[in-house]
DNA sequence: CAGATCTCCTAGCAGCGCTAGGATCTAGGC
DNA sequence: GCCTAGATCCTAGCGCTGCTAGGAGATCTG
């Protein structure tokens, strides 16, 4: 019994370091960097150990996501609780969601432009997914005024995510971004509450 | 002479063949499916062709990107022209775009996901670049107030392109999109103008 | 110690973007 | 009208991709 419960835990933790492997690659070189081959290298095993762990290379980018999620969630709370008024908890919450977007840019993009395959906005959804929504819908709850607050977050969210998309590609100069961010938060949060 | 000027109109001719064929394709199997082999097939020419008028796949997408601009720019000038008050401009372009993004979906990827080589935000970039982004800038500028309208106009750009990417990965449903199109106009346009 | 099981690697498939080299077809000079 | 020069286009192939079949080897069980 004893060797079995080893076995499953140095499996977990090759999984978890396949996990890590490609998480790196990715924020070092980008995904299109991450290839089978040079993820079996950096875990010195063969390829097909892959695929004993996931079904696909996809369902490794996947893997990555959920972590993303997670983070993601801490850094909007932590955001979140630092903040004092109605005003400043947005700002807050908006730069630390930008500020994820552009500093794991790799990170991201498994788990907003990659990895379809998980579910959004159901309420049964899993956990990681409703947390970092749900640190939004609180700061954005207290403007919705006679909107619906749930509505409302979806369209901060996207606004959020339209602006991280385009700075990151170069389609909009990431030097503006504080400002686009200020009026953004001028047009959720009129005013100074 | 003659003959060259011939050569010169079927090369173009077919130049532009494969543009539509790629787009066509695209738009039908998505931009997985349009690969070079598959190309060269649709066009019934050999792989090779294809290069003799791209620099490779990324140009061809780039092609179909800038197509999709000028046709961008076209309805966003329909949708603004058709309107009447400040607000109603600013909403009826705004459903320009996103009904643009939804329904042209691949045209969209190649406009907005890929094609990075395409110049941004500059003031002396192509016109068919500065076009559709001049539509959104005359529905937004009365509505700056204080505020920069480049700025503003962007930042207002960002939100509709985070609503059609995350409506189109399904990670918003689709359903209430037209509900969260109404409180961003609220937002950029708050009173009854 | 023998046999069953489980782990893992080598080798390979089909497809990708892209390119080198030669065949074929056309155009112009005598 | 032929014959050479040049443009046009295709066949074949390179190195890469994600993924998988099959067997070798180590490990655990009776």
């Amino acid at each position: 019994m004893t060797t079995q419960t080893r076995r499953e835990r140095e499996r977990a933790q090759r999984e978890q370091l396949i996990v890590t492997a490609a998480r790196e690659l990715a924020e070092a070189e980008g995904w299109e960097a991450v290839t089978t081959r040079r993820l079996a290298a950096e875990i010195e095993y063969s390829q097909p150990v892959l695929y004993s762990h996931f079904k696909g290379k996809g369902a490794i980018m996947t893997a990555v996501a959920v972590q993303g999620f997670e983070e993601l969630a801490v850094e909007l709370r932590v955001a979140r609780a630092a903040a004092r008024g109605t005003r400043d908890a947005l700002a807050a919450v908006a730069a630390a969601y930008t500020d994820f977007a552009q500093k794991r840019p790799a990170l991201y993009d498994a788990m907003f432009t990659h990895a379809v395959d998980l579910t959004f906005a159901t309420p049964d959804g899993p956990a990681y997914l409703r947390e970092g929504f749900g640190e939004l819908l609180q700061a954005v709850q207290p403007l919705a005024g006679d909107d619906d607050p749930g509505i409302l977050t979806e369209t901060f969210w996207a606004s959020l995510h339209g602006l991280a998309m385009l700075e990151r590609s170069g389609r909009l100069p990431v030097e503006a971004h504080d400002h686009r961010l200020d009026l953004l938060i001028g047009r959720f949060a009129p005013a100074e509450t």
